[in-house]
DNA sequence: TATGAATGAGCCTTCATTCAT
DNA sequence: GATGAATGAAGGCTCATTCAT
């Protein structure tokens, strides 16, 4: 007899890839607890069996599905501060855009939604993130920062701290919209906010210097 | 010396708020999914049933937890904005200052905590959040950035990102501390951060100006 | 000083009386396991802890309120029913008549479909009901069918098994009615149901005889 | 010897319809609120997990066992009514003897003893008789009396409330037999009610004609 | 590989009953 | 007598996980 394909090909391969993608999609929509591994499986197109033969626990799909997203990320965001030995806002400047246009395509702002609504319940959640991102690119940036004190391009600011000015207005950003639901009239409006963030990085709000 | 009665009653009129403090210990402490109400009210001190007569369900003692937190906060916070018509960076100063000596007590970070970490999961969390604090705070704020702009004070800034400028930093230090485990060397750091975090607000990293 | 009535005045002899007024109300709106105690209070006017002073628990009001109902009913049936010496017809037509009048009054037939209800559930109420009427009313019937029987009014009826074609019908339409809600178009009906169950009790329903 | 093994499994097709064996055991032995899904799950064999799997709620139960109940029941008497054209006598009698012989099958029996006790606390399982008996059974029996009046083998009765004295007797004899434990010496006696019933109903009991 | 029937621990919630005042 | 705060046992239901096939 020749094969019965009931869907077009078995793709094992390909399979646990498709299942995260299905519990990444279920968890933003629900929410990790009130997802239920059956409404992935479904979501898959699979049996709730084989989820478990990829992944030995629900928990486990949380952590595959943010394992696959970060790694990359940190990696290229580390490569394009390191390589900077100029003007360190230019390399700044690269690192946010690259980040805003990722964060626009609603599947990729999905997974950093989900870390911040289930790491405080999965400390195992909490510690890939900062082996996988912070501890890259908050060590990659905070020397970039010192270095554009050290020549000149920069003010003599604290670099340690310097580091929750870069990123803390794309985060509250995120949360005011993605959390609270409240959003600029214009959407999402990534580009507005990141060129006043810019400006006012680089500038100050003041009018007037010190 | 005094005596401690097995069994306290009669105090009907204090109640509610032990059982709301013995929640927010234990929602911090586990996470509000894995705290039973059983637990919520052994640390109260009292039934299982008592939690029940004063609050509708599980979900109930973390509104009224945020609940009785927010208010204070945020009319506090609308006050010392609303009446400043000089500096504007006068009263942003205030007002992080203020924020920032109000989360250094760990039982008052806790609820924002809290909130932060469950607020995917109950959106009537979100709303709450929404009408009592972001409702009245950031049009204040929105506010006082327009006419810091208008009189003179403030460069040309977009007011209404401008506020995601002013909080994100220190969202983001609180987020990294309380969520990722990760701290300076020397603590929470609180007024470090506030003291680097409102002189790159005000101006700026660069060294030279646009 | 002079009293200070909150309500009227206090009536404790009434008490008990109206506590089972309110219970029978509530239990019949609501099915005896669904009234809570506190809504049988309430309704009575009074506090919980009163309900149990006087009924030591929440079963002890559904026997309270048979047994209250029950006695009347049952001695004045077996009174009409034993002086008859003559046509027993005449003193089922009493009977029956007599019943239906108690009946048409909702709050007289609530106490029948009390019994009904919870009859399965508490077997004491069955006891009660058979000690109360059953075996008080069901003898004085046969003995009256009995003597009908030797006396040339009745046919050779088993009068052990005719007590079950008296009572059947009216049983049957208030089961229909009441339980399942099945009425005729002009409403109960009961003065109808009568006459023809008394016609179909004493002629039949055959055109021709045996 | 056939092997014993501790756990049925992959027998889908037949579980619903044990399940509701043994709930409506345990149902008539215990009444439905007195019984927990854990003993429903005990009786069958199972876990109380799959009974859930199958029945959405203990209620489902409930309904599940009339409905798998009733549906021959009132579809075969319907059949038995529609059918005659010439003395009604004889479809009543073949009618009721049927219904005899069904409930004397204690198995049979339970199921309209757990209507009767439940039906006052859940007007699903009252919508349900209506539905799938009373009104199939009710209209093809007053149908089949108002033929027989026409046709000058029954005497002029009203058809609507004669329904009440076909069934009534049946009704009030398991009743007494079923709720308030009162028995005739010989048992049950089905047979000796029935002939009995059909000897007033058809006749009367008076001796003689008005 | 793949399935989905089966499990059972776990938890929120209810409410009859008690009793200090 | 009268109150209503307080108790705690009990049970319906969910769902992650297992495993025979």
């Amino acid at each position: 007899m020749n094969e019965k394909p009931k869907k077009f090909r078995r793709r094992a391969e390909a399979r646990p890839d498709e299942v995260l993608d299905a519990a990444l999609a279920m968890f933003v929509e629900k929410g990790f607890a009130a997802t239920k591994v059956d409404e992935v499986a479904r979501a898959a197109g699979v049996s709730k069996g084989l989820v478990y033969l990829y992944f030995p626990s629900k928990e486990a799909l949380l952590e595959g599905i943010v394992q696959r997203a970060l790694a990359p990320i940190a990696n290229h965001a580390v490569d394009s501060l390191a390589h900077f030995a100029g003007d360190p806002r230019e390399a700044i400047t690269q690192l946010l855009t690259m980040l805003c246009r990722h964060l626009a395509d609603p599947a990729k702002l999905a997974v950093p939604k989900l870390i911040l609504s289930e790491v405080s319940r999965f400390p195992e959640l909490a510690a890939m993130y900062r082996r996988e991102v912070l501890d890259k690119v908050r060590p990659a940036l905070e020397t970039l920062l010192a270095r554009g004190v050290a020549n000149g391009h920069l003010r003599p600011i604290d670099p340690e701290m310097a580091v929750r000015s870069v990123i803390g207005p794309l985060l509250a950003h995120l949360a005011m919209s993605e959390l609270f639901d409240l959003r600029p009239a214009d959407g999402l409006a990534l580009e507005r906010l990141l060129k006043n963030h810019l400006d006012i990085l680089f500038y100050g709000i003041s009018e007037a210097r010190p």
